[in-house]
DNA sequence: TTTATATTGAGATATTGTATCAACACTACC
DNA sequence: GGTAGTGTTGATACAATATCTCAATATAAA
């Protein structure tokens, strides 16, 4: 095993308020909606779908329009604080994480693992000069089950 | 670099003969709807969107139902025949590949290799370890420019 | 031929979003 | 304080992808 892969560090989700921050210092107003969206992605702690994300606000009575809370999603993901996932039923779920992030997911329970190590150089190497093509991006995803739900 | 990794092989798109008759032996008809929609996804030769197969036979008067073709890529899809394709900007795409394949696919033209070696046991191995959690399938797409399209 | 089953096609429906637009909120300037 | 310009919201319409329903049809078996 390579000492890059030893070297693995789980990638910890940002908290509400630095989010916020991010979003503020992109120029963009950190409205209620916005928090709201924010407050209810942090508390769910896992790969969450915006039907999820509407469920946790309508449940407090607090929901933005739906609209919003897709707008919401959407503006995040662009300035790369959320992430699309994609899953092996639906890729309908986020993140919060990153750029390059890579997950590692729980199919039982959503819980999510993310790290940004993925260790592909050497076959995008051997691929690069196999086909000619120029590779520059990558999607990665693993799939499996949480240490609670294997002890379930 | 490995030598897992120099063995890496390019899999050859089945043809639509060998297509149909794993839909045979798997107990399903080869009617006239799902032969065409194999001959379509044949010929495209690339990732190919439910659209894109509708338009490919339209133009040749030959269009089963829409909802047929979609029928036809989940049949295909359940059998491992098909692939969804999960792409950067959308996962609408599916490609004429069986259960484990990995896409390496030109983002200006969708031209497509696909190959099942994807040398990640050491990154899966080192996960579990780190996170206690027992992986078991994962999705890796890589994108960029295809020969013919770096050339232009 | 008769019967049972599989498949099709049309249209309704579902899901996941995006576009539109009037109302509202905030800011900067007068 | 008023006014104009901008960003944001929420309701609704719309779009894209995909599935469901069900009567009609094709196929296979008896
Ligand atoms: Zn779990
Ligand atoms: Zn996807
Ligand atoms: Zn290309
Ligand atoms: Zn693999």
């Amino acid at each position: 095993m390579s000492r890059l892969l030893k070297q693995q560090q789980a990638l910890l989700p940002a908290p509400a308020h630095e989010l916020a921050a991010q979003m503020a210092e992109a120029g963009y107003k950190v409205t209620q909606p916005r928090l709201a969206v924010l407050r209810a992605a942090v508390a769910l702690d896992k790969a969450f779908t915006v039907h999820e994300l509407e469920q946790w606000l309508l449940q407090r009575n607090e929901s933005p329009g739906i609209a919003s809370i897709f707008r919401t999603v959407k503006l995040l993901c662009d300035l790369e604080l959320f992430q699309r996932i994609h899953g092996l039923e639906d890729c309908h779920r986020y993140s919060i994480s990153g750029g390059h992030a890579h997950h590692l997911i729980c199919v039982s329970c959503g819980a999510l693992k993310s790290f940004d190590n993925c260790g592909l150089r050497d076959l995008i190497t051997t691929l690069e000069q196999q086909t000619g093509y120029h590779i520059n991006d990558h999607v990665l995803e693993l799939f499996g089950r949480c240490p609670r739900c294997l002890a379930v």
